[in-house]
DNA sequence: CAGAAGTTTCAGAATTAATTGAAAATAAGA
DNA sequence: TCTTATTTTCAATTAATTCTGAAACTTCTG
């Protein structure tokens, strides 16, 4: 296999893969090609070697530099921007872990103490709130346990690889 | 908050979370629908709660049992079919990590295998190859760790959670 | 300040995914 | 075997998401 076959194939994929993860498959392939790129690329660059719009670009890009997963290299003597991709996979997931946590945990950690308030003598309402009550704790901790990781290096991730193994 | 506002609420948002997880809309809320049933629920059942078509109800069930999330439970005397939800958060996530594993984690690795298959001396090769290379360990540790974490009982979690903190 | 280079926005178009509903298949009981 | 209850399938429809492209906006330079 050539280089340049590998990498339509290492974009492709990711593409696929990241389109589970919150990440859209655009979203996605921008980053896959700012990973293997030797150097930074600007907005015309990505729109080429992708063969998107100009607005779709922007818009994927402004997203990726929002999850922390790509920043901007200004060049000097350069008018236009250049990007560049996060490589340290520990840090990619890290962050994509914070982001979801951040707009899919968090929220639900607030419906279930509201649904907490849920009265009644009845059974339905009494298995209903134990039911709550049970997601909730284990919410609580999953979310304070993601909050550890996030926060942790790339050696606690080795550490914890290896007390498994 | 009475009972039924809490349990539309809860199902509401449960659908909301598992959109973002590989699991369909419709298919997380058939799951918050059993999860707070008191006893197992027919397609019947089902279908009016949600206000769902039959055919959209029987394939996001079996999509669910396929995962592992929900249960078939037959009655004696009944001829219907009634389901039941996995009610264990941790082997909840658990099951849908393994899922996950499998149509993504898996493949990719694949793909990632063939990749280091790219030849040529020039820079461009060389650092396609070696980025490849790096993506292919984190990824290969990221699964033998989802491995045993799959395998392990809810005091894994407890312990990791309490080392943590 | 005027013009050029570059970036952002967003309504409509295109694409992709989910849902319906009716017909076909299956299974149980008489 | 025939009838009836139940489940499964899938082509057509509907809904949701993503992308385009042109216009508006911003920033830099002479």
């Amino acid at each position: 296999m050539n280089v340049q076959e590998g990498k339509d194939k290492f974009i492709q994929s990711w593409g696929a893969l990241g389109s589970n993860w919150g990440v859209s498959r655009t979203m996605a392939q921008i980053h896959a090609l700012l990973l293997i790129a030797p150097h930074a690329l600007s907005a015309e660059d990505i729109m080429e070697d992708l063969k998107i719009s100009r607005g779709n670009a922007n818009m994927n890009i402004r997203a990726l530099m929002d999850w922390g997963l790509v920043y901007k290299e200004l060049k000097t003597g350069e008018r236009k921007e250049f990007f560049v991709a996060e490589k340290d996979m520990w840090d990619v997931v890290k962050k994509i872990i914070a982001q979801r946590k951040k707009k899919e945990l968090e929220p639900m950690l607030k419906v279930l103490e509201e649904l907490s308030a849920v009265e009644g003598n009845d059974p339905e309402s009494q298995n209903f709130v134990q039911v709550v009550r049970d997601i909730k704790l284990f919410s609580n901790k999953a979310n304070a346990t993601l909050d550890k990781l996030v926060q942790s290096d790339s050696n606690w991730f080795v550490k914890v690889f290896m007390n498994m193994i």
